[in-house]
DNA sequence: ATCGTCGATTTTTTT
DNA sequence: AATCGACGAT
């Protein structure tokens, strides 16, 4: 959906707040005195002030995006700027579109014409005006990462650069690192040391990625922001056109930007005219007068929303200095500081406190709330990760039964594997849920190969596209025949699908020509339904008809129908699913062409249509969650290896940013937190054994009540558990009263053989109990170090994560897990 | 050119 | 566990 349709989708359902369409403001009235109401003097003082610059610092939940909605709104109400002289950047297209709908809800109508957007989406709408001025057509094909790398890859083979070490994802993420920064080929080469041959071949790589991107009519994600910078610095005049337009930038989640995003706002914000090259007079530099002195070329006044401590996007090229050296970037610039919190309990928030305060190097910032301490933060440790899911679930079902909604509840994860565990206990509890973002609907294999289609049609230079195509469904068009196509396109300097026209001249067997002629009638004629000639315009239908065209003519469902593999009937239905998006989109955007409705599936993610999780329990990762809150949060599989994260364990600056991640999720939370994890976690098809993370022992003990401690679980004996509980009721953190551990170091004491209680290095340690492939059947007796005598109910599970149930003559019921459980048969 | 099998490799997070 | 790529058989 586009902006626009949206605004007009929403707006007619949205009441319109009295005092909207008042007139222009009186001398000393204020207009906005409404739009002030129940606001803290930090947040007026962010919505009222008007400067240059302007950075509000804003702790979790402290109610910027009603700072930043009211912020607009007062603009506009005041009018002191027209809608569409507002640019608003948002981190998701959801964000967006929530913030579109908070402002058309102070102020109705007249909020349309303003761009709220992400970076990219802001880009393309730039960038397809502008294509041409640079070598690009406006019908560009937006790259995703799957595509660029698609590309990378073919590239890596030919050169043969896996040799040098380069492998396909190395390579992409260096090279997006790259352009994050601004660099190109050229650049980067005059810096790298070119004795070094691998530099050499990746050079090469990354000069040619670029010109395959430039011949198919290409950007890619990073060259979208990139691009744009480029386009503005080497044609003033077209930037002027945007400085003049966006007279009111304002930017959410600044601490995640990166360099390219940090230098396309700064050009953004230059005076009208401030780029114009110096012109030479008589051998004299003339340099025309400051424009920043003529208050009719000023730049745009620039308002910024972040919070330092939720950069999490580190990896992906944030540069956290964006925000840390604002004031030095904008000097004048206003501060202010948002630290009371609206969202969550005093006890989450005093757990999130004390979590982020580990991080060194940060500004002191504290989190407070006047709502009061609220319910303790509780803990459970599961032997497995579906013994951590049936908690999850049971947990849920149980707030459920005392009245919460399960839309009020989410389950985060630090990766999207994790989801799967979680995913079988809900099923099987019957647990309504949603995936929030995870395997993609676009990355799909069918969805991806329709869309190709579509590429093929409305960029023929694309030629990534028409080799995804051109041989699917099979028409016996191998390697070989599309390097004879490729040739022949090189030899006579037409694209790749005009070749197809020629079949004859390529030198390939009746049967192949023929089938490639087929292919070549199939895309004209979805040409001609789809790309009208110009001054036409395509009936609103022409996409959703187009795709089926191409899906039925081409062979392609025929293809999936006639399979025996029962996934394909699934991707037919996905494929129907893609054509009814195309009809909605048409629903929304009568106007909209084939154009439009590539650039929307290539920016949109699922996280962001995430419309009616209603009635759903919320699962998605930690990164998701950011700028989210519910009523009950769990953060799951809080372990060592994951939270931190075992890549990122090693890295300067890894565990902090992991702890920031960590910190994130426990601030969703708005009145009940779980933190849990498993003893145990299979991945990779094996059983490995996993600790604590270290961040649990940063929270201090009386916030968190466990259900069931990792001491509960893990231990070989009653002693240890007791220890863990002495040391809990000592009151100060269950690491340890007044003993800091390192970050190399997890708190769970070990008795070793000998008695002795030592703490012990974060590794899994080198001797786990294993009871190896001990058989054990319903009515058996055993004996449990800790838990005495009991007799067996039944075993659940296979192989390593077999479980027993057992009901103890003394401790009750428990589940144990066979394979580490110190038990022994009688 | 296509299909099947074996073995390698994987999982960090996302616009 | 599951997917992907290389290789060999048809």
């Amino acid at each position: 959906m586009t902006d626009a349709s949206a605004a007009a989708q929403r707006a007619a359902s949205v009441p319109v707040i009295v005092g909207a369409n008042q007139g222009p403001s009186q001398p000393g009235a204020r207009p906005d005195e409404d739009l002030l109401a129940g606001l803290n003097p930090q947040q007026r003082e962010a919505v009222t002030f008007r400067g240059q610059a302007l950075l509000i610092v804003a702790g979790a939940g402290s109610g910027k995006t009603s700072v930043l909605t009211r912020r607009i709104a007062s603009l506009l109400r005041g009018r002191e700027a027209w809608p569409s002289q507002i640019l608003a950047i948002t981190f998701t297209n959801k964000a967006a579109g929530e913030m579109r709908e908070r402002v058309e809800n102070l102020i109705g109508d007249s909020a349309r014409g303003m761009w709220i957007s992400t970076f990219h989406s802001a880009c393309v709408r730039i960038l397809r005006r502008e294509a041409e001025q640079f070598g690009f057509t406006k019908s560009f094909t937006i790259y995703d990462s799957g595509d660029s790398r698609a590309l990378i890859k073919r590239l890596v083979k030919e050169h043969e650069a896996d040799a040098y070490g380069l492998t396909p994802a190395a390579t992409q993420s260096r090279i997006s690192k790259l352009k994050n920064e601004l660099s190109d080929a050229e650049s980067y080469a005059r810096s790298a040391n070119m004795a070094d041959p691998a530099e050499r071949v990746f050079v090469e790589l990354f000069a040619a990625y670029q010109r395959e991107l430039q011949r198919a009519n290409a950007f890619d994600f990073d060259d979208l922001i990139g691009q744009t910078v480029f386009l503005f610095r080497a044609f003033p005049k077209v930037a002027d056109v945007y400085r003049r337009r966006f007279r009111h930038i304002l930017v959410d989640e600044y601490q995640d930007t990166n360099h390219a995003q940090y230098a396309l706002i700064h050009e953004l914000t230059r005076p009208i005219g401030s780029g114009a090259e110096p012109h030479s007079a008589g051998g004299m530099m003339i340099f025309d007068p400051d424009p920043a002195d003529d208050p009719d070329k000023a730049g745009a006044s620039l308002t910024v929303v972040g919070d330092s401590d939720q950069s999490i996007y580190a990896f992906r090229g944030a540069d956290i200095r964006n925000i840390s050296e604002f004031e030095r970037d904008y000097p004048g610039a206003k501060v202010v500081l948002l630290e009371q919190n609206y969202r969550s309990t005093q006890n989450i928030l005093s757990a999130a406190n004390a979590v982020i305060s580990n991080n060194f190097d940060r500004k002191d910032k504290k989190l407070w709330t006047d709502v009061g301490a609220g319910e303790q933060i509780v803990g459970f440790t599961g032997y497995s990760q579906h013994d951590e899911a049936q908690f999850v679930a049971d947990e849920i079902e149980a707030l459920h039964r005392a009245g919460a909604n399960y839309s009020e509840v989410a389950v985060f994860y630090r990766t999207n594997s994790q989801s799967r565990a979680l995913e079988e206990i809900f099923i099987r509890s019957a647990l309504p849920y949603k995936i929030m973002g995870g395997t993609k609907f676009y990355e799909r294999a069918e969805i991806k190969d329709a869309l190709a289609y579509l590429v093929a049609v409305a960029n023929p230079a694309d030629e990534m596209a028409m080799r995804r195509i051109i041989n699917r469904p099979r028409r016996g068009i191998g390697d070989v025949t599309v390097e004879a196509i490729s040739r022949y396109a090189q030899e006579e300097g037409i694209t790749f699908r005009d070749a197809l026209a020629n079949s004859s001249a390529l030198g390939v067997g009746p049967k192949i020509q023929s089938a490639i002629a087929h292919l070549d009638a199939v895309l004209a004629e979805a040409s001609a339904l789809m790309l009208p000639a110009s001054g036409e315009l395509a009936p609103p239908t022409a996409v959703a008809e187009g795709v089926q065209l191409l899906l039925n003519k081409s062979g392609y469902y025929d293809a999936l129908r006639a399979s025996k593999d029962a996934q394909d009937e699934a991707r037919i239905e996905n494929l129907d699913e893609l054509v009814a998006v195309a009809r909605e989109f048409a629903r929304n955007n009568p106007e909209g062409t084939l154009l439009d409705f590539l650039t929307e599936v290539s920016l949109v993610s699922d996280a962001d249509d995430l419309e009616d999780a209603s009635g759903s329990v919320s699962l998605m990762t930690m990164h998701t969650a950011k700028g989210l809150e519910y009523d009950a949060v769990f953060v799951t599989g809080v372990e060592e290896d994951l939270i931190p994260h075992r890549i990122s364990a090693n890295e300067p600056g890894g565990p902090q940013e992991e702890r920031r991640l960590f910190y994130v999720g426990i601030t969703r939370a708005r009145k009940r937190l779980y933190l849990s994890l498993a003893m145990t976690r299979a991945q990779f098809g094996e059983v490995t054994v996993a600790m604590p993370s270290r961040f649990l022992q940063e929270i201090p003990a009386e916030l968190l009540t466990w259900r069931q401690s990792p001491g509960d679980v893990n231990s070989r004996g009653g002693t240890q558990s007791r220890a863990l509980n002495a040391r809990r009721q000592s009151g100060s953190g269950y690491g340890g009263a007044g003993k800091r551990y390192g970050d190399d170091l997890v708190p769970l004491p070990r008795r070793e053989p000998g008695g002795n209680l030592e703490r012990f290095a974060n590794k899994i340690p080198a001797k786990v109990r294993d009871n190896g492939d001990m058989e054990l059947a319903p009515g058996d007796r055993i004996r449990h170090d800790d838990f005495g005598e009991g007799r067996v109910d039944a075993v659940t599970g296979e192989g390593a994560k077999r479980v027993a149930h057992v009901r103890f003559d003394t401790a009750g019921p428990k589940k144990l897990l066979i394979k580490i459980a110190p038990i022994e048969k009688l």
